[in-house]
DNA sequence: AAGGAAATCAACCGCGAACTA
DNA sequence: GTAGTTCGCGGTTGATTTCCT
């Protein structure tokens, strides 16, 4: 069987929402709440129906009895012709009162840097770090400003002399709105590693027994002889709070490493942790351990490479 | 001032996970 | 266990605004 279309689109409206149409939508939710969102529209169509039905007779018992005609034809009329969908969206984005809109600050622009760094394109999840702020503002926000950001940098003088004609100057057509960041050495060599899997609802994750030590998970110092899963303690994710991951001290990251002493960056090792945090918690199943360890090989000749990024 | 290019962002769409009967 | 339904997410679109020539 097909599948059911999330609503039926004939003589819906579409498009920018009308100052009416917000104000019908916002009436029902403060009466019912959010959700159901399905049959929101013809309910909350009844809703603005029947509180202007009781104006109208008022109306029309005082005012304007040669007008019924008309002011019922409006009545029949009146109700929210959108989809579901449409109104779960125009109050999540744009009519919650909690909302903060615009004027993204420079404290928020570094986090959404660094939470990007940390989750990819998890913009809902971004979001839940950034109060007030809506997944699609943040989506919008990175694609239109920070994404140039990221991906444009300032070739280096030794990169300009080895390859002049690729580096060579145009004038842009346009003045440029955001200035290009230079980026950290290690950025893009990282930017294409981090980890873009699917979101999953994960209500129960595992870490190693060392990150109750040293609050820092390090699936790596796990003996060799060991999978993770036979090592792992389980917790509850509600219980982690990103924000401490971000303030944890990762200075110890590859102490135990067969003594191989890489002292990278602390934004590197965030992203190291950003890619083993995310295979464990949007593993395809959470009870079992889908997560891999870093190839440590593979890191070294990484950071071998940093200096043709200097 | 006009026309076109680029930027912005609200809204739409399809997918897949979660939920329900 | 399964099929149908709902919800939330991320990618994309397109109307509008801004900027440049």
């Amino acid at each position: 069987m097909g599948r059911r279309p999330c609503c039926i689109k004939e003589g819906l409206n579409r498009g920018a929402w009308t100052t009416q149409e917000d104000k019908t939508l916002v009436d029902f939710i403060k009466i019912h709440g959010e959700g159901s969102w399905r049959n929101l529209p013809a309910e909350a169509g009844e809703i603005y129906a029947y509180k202007h039905k009781l104006i109208y007779f008022k109306l029309v018992f005082l005012f304007l009895p040669e007008h019924e005609g008309l002011a019922l034809k409006r009545l029949e009329n009146a109700g929210l012709k959108r989809c579901g969908k449409s109104c779960r969206l125009r109050w999540m984005n744009y009519l919650r009162p909690d909302i903060k809109r615009g004027n993204i600050s420079q404290e928020e622009e570094e986090l959404i840097i660094r939470l990007h760094k940390l989750l990819g394109n998890r913009w809902s999840l971004i979001a839940g770090r950034l109060p007030g702020r809506t997944d699609n503002e943040i989506k919008n926000y990175w694609n239109t400003n920070l994404s140039k950001k990221n991906h444009q940098y300032y070739p280096t003088v030794k990169q300009i002399q080895k390859n002049p004609i690729r580096y060579k100057e145009t004038k842009p057509k346009r003045k440029p709105t955001v200035l290009p960041l230079r980026p950290p050495p290690m950025r893009q060599m990282f930017e294409s590693s981090v980890v873009r899997t699917k979101a999953s609802r994960c209500t129960r994750t595992f870490f190693t027994p060392q990150l109750q030590k040293i609050e820092t998970p390090i699936v790596n110092e796990l003996p060799k002889d060991k999978t993770p899963y036979d090592k792992l303690a389980d917790i509850d994710v509600g219980d982690l709070d990103f924000s401490d991951f971000f303030n944890s001290d990762f200075s110890n990251l590859f102490e135990s490493h067969n003594n191989n002493e890489i002292p990278p960056s602390t934004n590197d090792q965030l992203l190291l942790h950003g890619e083993y945090i995310e295979e464990y918690w949007t593993g395809d199943d959470c009870d079992q351990h889908n997560g891999t360890a870093l190839d440590l090989e593979a890191l070294a000749s990484i950071l071998d490479s940093e200096e043709d990024w200097l």
